[in-house]
DNA sequence: GCTGCTTTTGACAACGTTGTCAACCGGTAC
DNA sequence: GTACCGGTTGACAACGTTGTCAAAAGCAGC
């Protein structure tokens, strides 16, 4: 059977099928595909012919497992969830820094499971990724010392954490809430709500602080039957919303500490027509809050910068940076649209 | 050197440095590592706790590379560009079903650019993905042939082609421009303009096709002036639309065929406060789209089980299944919200 | 103890590639 | 003619793993 027909039979061709092709030896095809210096242009037209006609794919992972350093020109990324618009805005900011260096990305959500994480992480591990972007899932990091070791750098974004020397990204997210919430009391709200989601999840907890500060701040009382925290989907901030306003002394505002918790939120006011009375600001921009009456006043994180700078970050370790870990802190804008600037009966 | 040391200094640990701790084969290694039968329980044992000692990690490369048929439990996928709602829903899903599988997703954004397509499928197929799911840019797809002819299934998601052999599973973009477009003259509209995607994608075309079928069927002329293609953002649709306004005998009503360009029509329409007068049908769900004043009546896809369908598809020929190739056409839905049915003057 | 059988284990080659090093080639200097 | 040089090419081993096959070990029956 010739090269030619092997090619054609679900086999694919390697450098040995390119190389008896072309006649010369393997070796030589290797230096043409990686373009290494000393091979004649009529050797190398030869061999690129021969290529062309087989239809040759070099194989990364054969070259990977040779090549001192064993890159693969690849990384890994967990987020929360691929499909929500923030870990997607993550996701494409990675994305592009990665292309731009003829990178693939390989992502997967962990759904705030340190499990699904950590499983996700060993898949990456044992593809030989160059690096990973983590939102971190949980407290326990302890395994990723053992990658951090084996010499694969990990960046962490949209959380901090205490327990790993690890470079993270992270938005102001205390000070955005404290933001958010002053900017409620400016309008003369004494009794502002809080929705907030899961308790161990870092950024959930940082915005908590920077409801209490605010409070604090303003010389007002934290009253915990104005808080409901542990939500995870608009569905359930909906019915904590209506049941905050079932309180003897209801919220005149409420700050909600998530994308999700803002839409429930929403759908909440709306459906008691309390939209244009309850005021509203909300961590995290929403789709279409400029177009909703009252617009929605958000605190807005910028998930492009988050991502763009993570990646920045990955690639200097993958380029040997040893210098030390560090945490950059991008700042966060609150954007008045009307929600935020409703003043209390 | 011991083996412990070897493991803590930045060399991975292979099989032969659990082997040489266990004080077993290399061999055996790899059978207790892979679950294989034949190995006593005491052996067992040894390797599992020698693997967890220095922190042992299968290497997939080296693995995929010698086995028989060359899996590696990984797929990719191009998208149109990973951060939009809908490629990262189709995303969502495809991660699920790939992680019920044990199974990777490299994720890439075409942006519409064929030859970033390509470039993309080159870079998976030198990584030997196992599949690959594409929500196909351009009509070339010739280079694909290999692929497949190489034993790497492919399928389209949204997009069907005619140019290529290919499972595709696409949502049924005519009949549900048909029926937004039906539901517009039903509330009466004789001129209802049209907004829409590059005339470069099929799923555009399809959709524009069905614009033009409701307006025969309801013995309406097409007039070109109410017609205007190739916007690409919600930037570039607000301006249209105000183009459209200005025309000497404007539209009564607009069917955008795009997400962002109903995004952008929307804005426009609120800006000129055109809003509660000009009727609007959007082609594919808009986040919040219920709480506007009008609520804006779409045509829904439901790009979640695109990408479950798509996924079940590829494992099945991952599977070596061998029928022939199949279109599956997943219906869309009219969801009435208020701005389809507002009426002419 | 031996035979014959099954079960467990290991030696070796191979997957497709690159690093190392030696062989070769043409040309120049003696 | 020989020695030497620089540049080009190829033979071979190696990366970490699994497929193949043969050797060793265990065990039953005599």
């Amino acid at each position: 059977m010739t090269d030619l027909e092997t090619a054609r039979r679900g086999m694919r061709p390697t450098m040995r099928h390119v190389a008896d092709l072309a006649g010369v030896s393997l070796k030589t095809v290797s230096r043409v595909i990686n373009g290494e210096q000393g091979v004649t242009a009529a050797v190398e037209v030869k061999v690129m012919t021969a290529a062309r006609q087989l239809n040759y794919r070099h194989d990364v992972a054969a070259s990977s497992l040779r090549r001192t350093g064993r890159t693969t020109a690849s990384i890994g990324i967990v987020l929360e969830d691929v499909g929500n618009p923030f870990s997607s805005a993550l996701n494409r900011a990675i994305e592009n820094a990665a292309s731009a260096r003829g990178m693939l990305v390989f992502a997967g959500s962990s759904d705030e499971d340190p499990q699904r994480q950590q499983h996700l992480v060993n898949a990456f591990s044992g593809r030989h990724v160059d690096g990973m972007i983590l939102v971190p899932a949980g407290t326990d990091h302890e395994y990723l010392v053992a990658e951090q070791r084996n010499g694969t750098p990990i960046v962490f974004v949209d959380r901090p954490t205490s327990s790993l020397d690890v470079d993270s990204v992270v938005s102001d997210n205390t000070a955005g809430a404290f933001a958010g919430v002053t900017h409620l009391v400016q309008a003369g709200h004494r009794r502002i709500g809080f929705l907030g989601d899961l308790e161990s999840i870092v950024t959930a907890e940082q915005r908590y602080l920077g409801y209490v500060e605010a409070l604090g701040v303003a010389g007002l009382n934290l009253d915990e039957r104005l808080v409901r925290r542990g939500l995870r989907s608009s569905d359930a901030a909906a019915p904590a919303l209506h049941d905050l306003l079932r309180e003897t002394d209801p919220p005149t505002a409420i700050f909600t500490s998530q994308n999700l918790v803002t839409i429930g939120a929403i759908r909440a006011l709306h459906a008691c027509g309390l939209e244009g009375s309850i005021a509203l600001v909300g961590f995290d921009e929403v789709t279409l809050a400029d177009l909703l009456k009252p617009g929605i006043t958000v605190v807005a994180q910028d998930p492009l910068q988050l991502g763009h700078v993570a990646a920045e970050l990955l690639f200097a370790r993958i380029d040997g940076d040893r210098s030390a870990f560090r945490q950059i802190v991008v700042p966060t804008t609150l954007i008045t649209r009307g929600s935020g600037e409703i003043r209390p009966r």
